[in-house]
DNA sequence: GTCTATAGAATGATAGAC
DNA sequence: GTCTATCATTCTATAGAC
């Protein structure tokens, strides 16, 4: 992806062109400005978050939605390293979406899923945290040589210790 | 600080000379090319870590130096919520440092420091994890209104509950 | 839908005066 | 050191042919 390779701004029509293997005039027959590219790509990651937390929810109880969202979420992080990072990080993105409701509803929902249904509000912070630590970490300098199914299994591990959960 | 507003690759040249007050010629007169402009940002910002690392160096034993070294970047974090992302999180500035060994070497001490002396290589996920939580959480959008000494306090919490450290 | 061609602004970088 | 002026290139975006 040419947003997670050279960041938002970075990213030109040019290279998306080249990329698709067409001409900038056709890329601009399918969205008329850079920014309905920016929210296209973002939304589309945010369907891909959105499936994980359905999926869990239709988990039976509290506990079991809990463990099925933080298998779900640490998946999609590390078969989709990159463009999850950028998601969360860029701050062409960050801007766009700082008050987009739809991103919010959808982090409350990942919040109440992770914490369960009487999560006060401190609660915010643990997830966010628990967020920023599964997509900053599969990016990492120290970890980008890792292979998928360790990193996958080493997450979920350290992410149940960070919400005090029984491994 | 740009860099953490529009990204690396989305900040020009003009845009820091009228940041600064200057004409683009005056910017070039100091360096030569953006590249050297970037590099200058973000060995700044790898001298003030270096700084928290010589600091918790300088502690007696190994838990002491550990426990420096945890408030030392959590507050050089909640103190430079947007820079440190980008330093950690800009694609511009990865791949320019993907394979310089002063961050390597940088990142190898923090490792050692919160891990022990005695930590084995599978320790890197941990401390990656550790800074990719701390950075993200930092800029992440459901804390981004959190007052800093709350954020500090609970951020510290939250990565020694990380490490099985006793609160 | 995709192309060529183009408009007008912005980009990184340089030359030369003060 | 900082300025104005300029270079070649690239940028977003549009017009119009096929």
């Amino acid at each position: 992806m040419l947003f997670a390779e050279h960041g938002v701004g970075g990213t030109s029509l040019q290279m998306i062109a080249e990329r698709i293997g067409v001409t900038k005039a056709a890329v601009y027959h399918q969205y008329n400005t850079k920014a309905e590219i920016i929210r296209a790509v973002a939304e589309a990651e945010l369907d891909r978050l959105e499936m994980v937390l359905d999926e869990a929810d239709a988990e039976g109880d509290a506990a079991r939605k809990r463990d099925a969202v933080i298998i779900g979420v640490v998946d999609l992080a590390v078969e989709r390293r990159r463009q999850v990072g950028t998601l969360l990080n860029d701050p062409v993105i960050a801007r766009m979406y700082s008050k987009d409701e739809r991103l919010l509803r959808v982090l409350g929902r990942l919040d109440q899923l992770v914490m369960g249904p009487d999560a006060g509000p401190g609660s915010a912070l643990e997830t966010a945290m628990l967020t920023a630590a599964i997509s900053g970490a599969v990016i990492h300098p120290l970890v980008a040589h890792q292979k998928d199914d360790i990193l996958r299994s080493e997450l979920v591990r350290l992410v149940r210790r960070l919400l005090s959960l029984p491994v």
